[in-house]
DNA sequence: TTCATGAAATTCGTATACGAAATACGAAAT
DNA sequence: ATTTCGTATTTCGTATACGAATTTCATGAA
């Protein structure tokens, strides 16, 4: 016999598709999210939205306005530099303890993803693309065995993946992100954990410089 | 004209009730936490509860026992070493930041924690001193302008208090600690950012050594 | 026409109610 | 005496109800 089934509560199906609408773009940045409206959508009672949003409200994600409810928060450029300061030195970390621990299993599913990245990228799927992206940092933080590292990045990517939306339409941009993935994890399956580490800090340096300079009007949003 | 009273909701003084009950030890790890004993303790309904539960167990301050409710989760040796694997690249991040964002007022309140912090070990005050700690670090973080290293920090301050409920009574050996300290925010006072974070990373890497040298039966429990 | 004023309608926060599921406990059978 | 099964009790998740506060809209005055 085994497992029966998981089975979420609604809180946390209501938190996953709120956030999902949020970062996907769905619900724009300042329109207001009634609960209401969000309970009859998702044929759920007002109950567990409300404590969706309390969580989403904590996370930064909608902001509080006045007495009437919340908002989605606009995408802030001073958080998308803020998050990629703190990449900047997790990342790198990340790979400098999970090198060490790579199994062969581990490898392959590696392997993987940056095939899938590469293909999809030359196939223009930019969504496709961005969830390779997601997922090739979060086998890293995965294997880095430091769970800190995978909660907080994993907050980070859905605000990332706001900013991203806009970077989507230029699929271009990222033959040179898969070349760098390609290179950190070709490093990390040899044991070099620290020339890993450093292409890794480089990968992220440059992250936010391809976006800045491929979305000319959309520099200043960012 | 300015605000009248903040008067936080319900949700939000029963989770900082519930989260500083969890890190001073007031709750013991293990310790089950019935929604209806909470709710009549702290003269509210269920309903705030529960909210405030549900983003407890999101940031692994509690965790879920099969179908009967949520219990304290334990004071973790593994979470407290990737606390301290994260803090070693954040910390000396946030004072590079820091640095060059010092104003004369800034650095007048830093001297008064420091001040503080070195008074109050000397009067073996273990508490006080763990809280002029968190505000040293704390202002740090503010000081950097990075909004993702306070809210992250916050939170792992939050598990770290728990695991030095352990350590506090050792008060000698934070003399140390406060000597590091005045070094830190003296570099910083004069401008040397990158020496001030080479300070910050050594103490960051001393830290979890002082903690397991200096208690000989709890070492394991950490 | 424009601004002020007040009543009606929204909408949120919190309390209470209800149903489902698990535990605890006791009775009966081996 | 021990184990097993059924029932009562506890407790959580979710729905619904209620009160307070704000917004909206209409009506009237300048």
């Amino acid at each position: 016999m085994e497992a029966i089934s998981p089975s979420k509560s609604l809180v946390d199906k209501t938190y996953g598709a709120l956030l999902d609408a949020i970062c996907t773009g769905e619900f724009r940045p300042g329109q207001r999210l009634g609960q209401d409206e969000i309970a009859e959508r998702l044929k759920v009672s007002r109950q567990p939205v409300n404590s969706a949003i309390a969580m989403l409200r904590a996370q930064r994600f909608v902001i509080d306005t006045g007495r009437r409810g919340v908002e989605v928060a606009p995408v802030d450029a001073k958080l998308f530099e803020s998050i990629y300061q703190v990449r900047g030195a997790i990342e790198p970390l990340a790979v400098e303890l999970a090198t060490p621990r790579l199994s062969p299993g581990s490898i392959t599913r590696g392997r993987e993803i940056v095939a899938r990245g590469t293909r999809l990228m030359h196939a223009n799927d930019a969504r496709g693309v961005l969830q390779a992206d997601i997922d090739f940092h979060t086998l890293i933080y995965e294997l880095s065995g430091n769970e800190i590292i995978t909660d907080m990045m994993q907050l980070n990517w859905g605000h990332l993946r706001r900013s991203m939306g806009e970077v989507l339409r230029f699929p271009g941009m990222t033959l040179q992100v898969w070349k760098e993935h390609k290179a950190i994890f070709k490093a990390m399956s040899e044991g070099s954990a620290s020339v890993a580490a450093d292409l890794m800090r480089q990968h992220i340096v440059n992250a936010p410089r391809r976006v800045a300079s491929g979305t000319a009007p959309a520099v200043s949003s960012l």
